[in-house]
DNA sequence: CCGACACTTCAGCGATCGCTTAAGTATCTG
DNA sequence: CAGATACTTAAGCGATCGCTGAAGTGTCGG
């Protein structure tokens, strides 16, 4: 079972390749085949189909073969993580953005 | 100048390591200086002064040394450059999810 | 001035990444 | 059945990653 570090961990590295970025925002727009993917990418066919691989490893893409043709989509649980761990982060620091200003050049102390 | 790829290449990647995340995790909770930043981590100084390098191209952690002591702080813009990157295309999807379940066992014509 | 402290820099190392080419394996089409 | 099509699998290669240990540099405290 994946802890949630291994879900963060796969899904950011998944993301953090703009082609691995531009097949997520085609697929946002419907399912698309791995030759459908692969055609405005400027890369071998499997070039592209180890970036899918990447993204059905993070969980952010599912896929499904009927006769020759493999059909991939977009599941949007492992984003929805991604997006739910960097809100979680920014509240705490937004409540304390204010303040930042004046303590960088005072004491750094924790108010622990 | 960086695009926004570049933004999004280097924010994505930084986040994509635990080690990395709890970084910024401590930092969201107050400034930090990099021995206090090292101290939870398994992992010897220079270790943890590589992934500070690595926030800090990424634009997500900010530093300044006054004396011997350098103190790290976040920088909240590259993380919210993320977070709406995710918003935008979930936007998309979840626009579509309600048609997917049926549409996986039918044809898959995009509909342009 | 001398040692402790807080980094800093660098070489190196095994592992993973992103990509290629080449050689498969099914599946459809005529 | 013979192609063409749509992947699939595997080897390999240069580059980057995450980390270590060792040798610095600059600062502070006594």
């Amino acid at each position: 079972m994946p802890t949630q570090d291994d879900v963060l961990d796969r899904t950011f590295h998944a993301l953090a390749d703009s082609s691995r970025r531009s097949i997520v925002v085609r697929l946002s727009e419907g399912p698309a085949s791995v030759s459908e993917l692969a055609e405005p990418l400027e890369m071998s066919l499997s070039g592209v189909v180890q970036h899918i691989e990447v993204l059905q490893k993070s969980g952010i893409v599912r896929s499904e073969k009927v006769g020759r043709v493999r059909t991939c989509q977009l599941e949007p649980a492992p984003m929805r993580a991604v997006e739910q761990w960097i809100a979680q982060h920014r509240r705490v620091w937004e409540g304390r953005l204010d303040r930042l200003g004046d303590v960088l050049n005072t004491t750094y102390g924790r108010n622990t």
